[in-house]
DNA sequence: GTTGGCACTCGGTAGAGTGGAGTGCCAAAC
DNA sequence: GTTTGGCACTCCACTCTACCGAGTGCCAAC
């Protein structure tokens, strides 16, 4: 904070730029983060870290400009960040970034008193997180195509009806309608099931195929590959992965054209392109991907930060935030990130078998 | 279309307008749903249906203005109808409104094609009604405390994580997770999920209380206690029903205030309480809440239309529309009727036990 | 009761003027 | 040679004014 001089050697890191333009480009995109409005050479003159005069930084700005780090609305206006600017800005965090007290508390008794079914938990967690931040938030949880199957069994709905029914070891329940042959008797249909069972308990979903049935009543064994075949197409469907976003309204908020608020909105709708994008940019390496980075035209004004969730090293599922490129990057990156690993580290509890009621024992 | 003239008597029903001022009411309606500018006497006396001089419709909007119907958002300009000048429109619909050829082969081809689980159907169908309807659609399924159930069982998931699982007749399958004894035996848990499918088979999701196990293994009864228990609540806890809701993102084109997007966005993040909107309205034995109608202060600018989905009578869920007050109503009420049929079928036809398959013949 | 005529109202737009924030440049200062 | 205060310049945002035109309310004529 409290800097002496300014000829002296420059106080922060930087490869591109000398720590005076960091300095001021800091200045800018925290300045215009808070006000929206173009940040003029005085402003930024006046703020800490920053100790020359207007006409020094004018000059500045007038490389940053150059450089691509900082444009103009019009002459005679301030400057604002360009997207290289933030992604600088983000690359260059002197500190990650905290979440205020009320925020760490907010945090810490959601998950001290959530409970319920996962994907209960990962829905109220992504309005949990669109509450911390004021941004959209995505929260994927875990795919299900490598959790083992703990049970599997084929029930009868209505005369010709079926229902196959397999639930995984992540706590998560596959189902699927299978056609049921006119008058098949209950004993038939217990003998599938039982079958069903025997094949599929101990397996993982996707290895799941449907196979000839050897050594079965016939009408059993046609239940069986009907049922196997089901499941198999659920598991290749690629969508259902669970996928909860909350906090979409904030979008409204972000954005003055209507035209840019409806687009993400309607982007957000597809969950399929949101799973993509996340994962995307979680491949891609980065946490941030601001404005074009990310390569998804209408959310071309928006920032997307992402956080993994991992078990032992192992992805299981990831959380986002979706603002404008104008957010405030260490908070949000703050609460993603605590609240991914707080998300991981229930995984990791369920799966070591403690019970979800004492994951998280009370502590400050 | 073609009506004579005007001295002839009213053509069309009214109780508390007669025939010229409904038919002025009418136009400017539909004229201000088309261009969203306010009306003036000369557009209302050129559309059809008005015999008479822009000067005598102006005395009659005058009139139409005292008793409530128009309104004028400034002297010398327009009129533009107030929520009663809507109310009365579709109160008075001379037809029940159509579909458009395009749109009614789209809803054909849908159901004809759309197969699956039944969320993902209601998921897709609305879907399907927002894109109809360029509005926000919500599909509400039926909900699951008068559905029987038709297996039950406890599996172990981890160690202490046990989960269990209740297949319902209307193809449902409801699950919550019990704490398991530190070292309970495979073989106990078996017990238990025996007597559990022994207790709950047969009986509906609302019955389903915890009472004390007699003749059990005092282990396995304690499961089963358990399970009752996380089931009861489950079935208790109101908020689950299956609510879906498609095209969110057109609000957003709808409003001109970013305040009202957010708020009616905001809105429909609740799921609860869109569910008791729809109720409500559905209740008030209305099939169009329109303004202020629905008491919804966020939604004061919205009208929704709801349509019952109905098996045999039963009601089994609702569709709903909602958007702007100044909507198509009868296209936008057309729309929901179709689907809410279509969907009432869907459902019945399941009941009976035909494979969904089959469920729509194809037909023109 | 209906109509054309007419004066009037008022919002929207275009144009001119102005204030001010902010810039770029330059010569003096450190 | 880097920094700085000074200064002329730019251009947006805002205000003020004038004006057009759509639309009204009223009234006398039909």
């Amino acid at each position: 904070m409290s800097r002496a001089h300014n000829s002296s050697g420059p106080p922060r890191p930087s490869e591109e730029l000398d720590g005076r333009r960091a300095a001021i480009l800091d200045a800018v995109v925290a300045e215009y983060v808070e006000t929206a409005q173009p940040v003029g050479s005085a402003t930024v003159a006046r703020s800490a870290g920053v100790g020359v005069s207007p006409a020094t930084v004018r000059a500045e700005m007038v490389a940053l400009e150059r450089e691509g780090y900082l444009t103009q609305p019009h002459t005679s206006a301030g400057r604002i960040p360009t997207d290289l600017g933030y992604r600088f800005f983000v690359d260059h965090l002197a500190e990650p970034g905290v979440l205020g007290p009320t925020q760490r508390s907010q945090v810490a008794r959601f998950f001290n008193h959530v409970q319920g079914e996962m994907e209960e938990v990962l829905e109220r967690t992504s309005a949990l997180l669109a509450e911390l931040t004021s941004h959209a938030a995505v929260v994927i949880g875990p795919s299900h195509d490598a959790a083992r199957i703990v049970s599997a069994q084929v029930v009868r709905l209505a005369s010709k009806v079926g229902l196959v029914v397999a639930v995984l070891d992540d706590g998560a329940v596959e189902k699927a309608t299978v056609e049921l042959d006119d008058d098949l008797a209950d004993e038939t249909l217990s003998v599938a099931s039982a079958a069903l069972a025997e094949r599929f308990v101990g397996r993982e979903l996707r290895e799941v195929r449907a196979e000839e049935q050897l050594g079965l009543d016939p009408r059993a064994a046609s239940i069986v590959t009907r049922s196997l075949e089901a499941v198999a197409s659920i598991a290749a469907r690629r969508e259902p992965e669970h996928v909860f976003i909350g906090g979409s309204s904030r979008i409204a908020s972000s954005f003055d054209a209507v035209e840019t608020v409806r687009s993400v909105l309607a982007t957000l709708e597809q969950q399929l392109v949101v799973v993509h994008l996340l994962n995307d940019v979680l491949d891609s390496g980065l946490s941030v991907a601001i404005g074009g980075e990310h390569g998804y035209e209408p959310l071309a004004s928006c920032a997307v930060i992402v956080a993994p969730i991992a078990v032992e090293g192992a992805p299981r599922g990831v959380v986002g935030i979706l603002g404008p490129t104008r957010m405030h990057y260490p908070e949000a990156m703050a609460a993603a990130e605590v609240v991914s690993s707080k998300l991981s580290r229930r995984f990791a509890a369920v799966r070591h078998g403690e019970s979800e009621d004492q994951v998280e024992p009370r502590r400050g």
